[in-house]
DNA sequence: TGCAAAATTAATGTCAGACAATTAAAGTTT
DNA sequence: AAACTTTAATTGTCTGACATTAATTTTGCA
């Protein structure tokens, strides 16, 4: 089972836990009051203040929300997939930055995940999905854009992409895997003549999720990866030469 | 950008988004140490109490670590991928269990994403792999095995087929979406019928992951997945049919 | 009676100050 | 030099108070 060891000495930590695991084992269901403060720090025997350090813990997994006034306290979180996204991608850009994983590590597992949504997008793609593509790429071609935007384009396709498989647990999924990867791009800088190629691909891979043709997204996919990851190469390779040449 | 709403209005959750931010944008580094908790308070005005709080909130999501004693304090904490893991894992489980998407949607997700790894994983795996693979495989063989047990061995099976891919990247967006099933399949009786056949579809999967034979292996998880779904159908109609009788 | 305003109440949010526990470092003794 | 003691800094916990919020009840008046 999953039962967090969580051996932390302190209080509010086990606290924490004890509640947590009450509400992944389903003992608390979704929108059930907690006791209130001053009831749980009677039961664990702990005064107000660390119950709410627990609770404040639990909150921040937006596994509680709380509420003020009369009939207020903590109420058991129906965690959406919108609040759950937006974590795991904070934890996923974090983990990256964090851990030095190689720009190819990432791009790998980025791309082999978006490969295992392109049979999917192109059977359910809905047309909110191709508009949504068709502006990343209009935003991309724009000549002006900075390698921020740029990169923040590519996420808006290769999301409306993941988003076109109408599955939201994929959608999930992948949310961390793709956005996290942003800040890595970040630090390719694209040249006119890179960006023209990326754009290149996007656009087979638009026109292919379009005719529904998932042979040919999925080829585009590992296309665009492969030039995406000889950019990298490059793109890393001048830089460290040019620290040689300072040495 | 991922700018953090927090639209919230409590201080604790404010000075916590602040602080989130800082070391998001790597304005704090990995293992600086934060300003002493009396030394937050004096600068954002609050009680000791409320910056608790606010850390307490950002040590929930592995942000931060704290140390007692005199050189002691709160530290910009290098999120391990076991800790993303294990709270992905957390957030993925509620979110399937809170949100009823149903097995379909879950199951589908869950083989797409194995699928991306198996042709990695029948490059790169290693002996062990393999051998985690054997044992499970074992372990599901075993006849007086329990529904929860055999479901237990299956995550293993699955885990040590996506660890194969020798990325952790992946192994860590994938342990969301294979250890998140859990409750789910647990909700499925296998019969002894139904189990030889996942059993023999893991020994085929396991063999083509041995000989490095990356199609076999997908169109192996491509067939365990249409039994899984058909397996899942029975026993659902099966169930709602017994509630019409009883009716 | 009906309804609006005011009081009540129960809850979370915040504060101030104290003490306990822990830990590293400095000082002291042998 | 090594072992012990003291000191200081910091987090962990407790207590009690007050502020804020919001539902409910009571009151006052038309």
């Amino acid at each position: 089972m999953n039962s967090t060891p969580e051996t932390a000495s302190d209080l509010s930590s086990h606290i924490a836990a004890n509640i947590r695991d009450a509400i992944i084992k389903g003992v608390l269901i979704v929108d059930e009051r907690l006791p209130s403060e001053a009831e749980l720090s009677a039961q664990f025997n702990v005064s107000r203040a660390t119950v709410r350090e627990a609770l404040k813990r639990l909150a921040a997994q937006s596994l509680i929300r709380t509420q003020r006034g009369a009939t207020g306290g903590a109420f058991v979180n129906r965690i959406s997939f919108e609040a759950a996204q937006e974590q795991q991608i904070t934890t996923s850009t974090l983990l990256l930055s964090m851990n030095d994983v190689s720009f190819e590590t990432a791009c790998e597992a980025r791309f082999a995940l978006e490969r295992a949504c392109a049979p999917l997008s192109a059977a359910r793609r809905q047309d909110h999905h191709l508009d949504a593509m068709e502006d990343a790429l209009a935003a991309q071609s724009a000549p002006d854009l900075s390698d921020a935007g740029f990169c923040a384009a590519d996420v808006a396709f290769h999301r409306a992409l993941v988003d076109g498989a109408c599955n939201p647990v994929l959608s999930y999924q992948l949310a961390g895997a793709v956005e996290a990867m942003q800040p890595l791009m970040n630090m390719i800088t694209f040249t006119a003549w890179s960006r023209d190629g990326i754009v290149a691909r996007h656009r087979d891979i638009a026109t292919a999720i379009a005719a529904r043709d998932a042979a040919t997204a999925a080829q585009g996919l590992t296309l665009l990866e492969e030039e995406t990851q000889a950019l990298a190469r490059t793109v890393f390779a001048r830089r460290s030469k040019q620290i040689d040449a300072a040495r």
